[in-house]
DNA sequence: GAAAACATGTAACCGGTTACATGATTCT
DNA sequence: AGAATCATGTAACCGGTTACATGTTTTC
């Protein structure tokens, strides 16, 4: 449900095509809000369909033409009411807590794998948001000085701000769930000694 | 795709109808997966017809007959199949950063509602699950003892220990996304400055 | 006598995934 | 000439949500 407001929200900076914003997805908002294409180009139909957004075919594109997206006003107005309502919260389905508690029957190779899996996916993602970050803070974010060149002198500073809280986020959220592998490492350890037959020496040394 | 597994991981322990496992996801398993009893019935019916469970009607229950589902050797071997291959991450898709994404565009006052409420949300689960840490810990949670009786003594400690590592996991996240959420009040308050027009005066003092 | 718990479902719907389809154009 | 990019879709499927339906039995 929350994807058409991910669509109101780019396209309240620019009127944009499906595929412009598919492409728009894979470097902003799609990093807390994946869409595929293929539900994108349905979905804008039907915001139209609503009257939240306006098509409109430009005979720009590469292939004759394209579907031209801008919001209304009654986009302008769902997406704040949007921005006022709070999150409700779903209830738990965690597939990686689920797998946890039943470790035991695992095999150990399987589960220290799995953690280290767990690190390295988040450890990547990191890296990127960190990126992110610095392009936020240097204003080297071409999307982001995008919006601003349409913000109020007055918002720009909060514009930025949320942007780069949002990424702290995910940081923050990556960390804990780093910390937590790591201790599962332990536990492994502990629960059935540490790891026999490796193929080199010199792995980790004792670093905490 | 995970509800399945989870089904599995119950019936492994013991041979339950729809019903028990719809009770009993309320209290454990549901922690980490939650179901439906419309979601679970059905589910029960295919696992049958896929020779992962075997049913029969039992005439115990109150009215008539129950069915009793138990594992097969197939259920087993699928359940083990599963705890031994890494987990698939999805991609992301984060209301809570998305919302934050545009807090710039909400209301000062709706934005700390917001926050605040992210606050309270993951309070109350923290305090729920480290309940169920002391049930574990002090061996008096009836669903773990029920599962340990039916494990081999060299691994009960590890199952324990699992157990409550998987808990942890969910408390490390919360904590780190209450931390977020402080941080974004401070924000607010740099941003917007400190909250006016409160009813009562003797908020909170400044504790840190 | 009413409410809660036992017991099991169906049906409509929604959001999302994967795969397939098509055809032009621009870059290498 | 072939690959990548532009551009837009359809269709089948899957997992999950919400609401509705039904009837018994136990507890208050």
């Amino acid at each position: 449900m929350s994807l058409r407001y991910a669509l109101l929200a780019v396209l309240e900076v620019d009127a944009m095509s499906g595929y412009d914003l598919y492409k728009h997805f894979e470097s902003s908002v799609g990093h807390v809000w994946y869409a595929p294409d293929s539900q994108i180009y349905p979905e804008l139909r039907k915001m139209e369909h609503e009257g939240l957004l306006e098509g409109e075919d430009v005979p720009g594109g590469r292939s004759g033409t394209k579907r031209r997206y801008h919001i209304t006003e009654a986009g302008k107005e769902a997406f704040a009411a949007w921005m006022n309502t709070p999150i409700a919260y779903q209830r738990e389905r965690d597939p990686v807590r689920l797998h946890a508690t039943y470790m035991e029957t695992a095999e150990p190779s399987a589960a220290r794998a799995q953690l280290r899996a767990h690190i390295g996916h988040h450890s990547e993602q990191i890296r990127q948001w960190e990126e992110i970050v610095h392009q936020i803070d240097s204003g080297t974010s071409a999307i982001l000085n995008r919006r601003l060149e349409k913000t109020a002198p007055e918002d720009q500073e909060r514009t930025q701000a949320f942007k780069r809280y949002a990424y702290e986020g995910l940081i923050i959220r990556s960390e804990a769930e780093i910390s937590w592998a790591h201790r599962g490492l332990r536990l492994l350890d502990r629960l059935y000694g540490p790891e026999t037959g490796g193929m080199t020496q010199g792995g980790p040394s004792a670093a905490s």
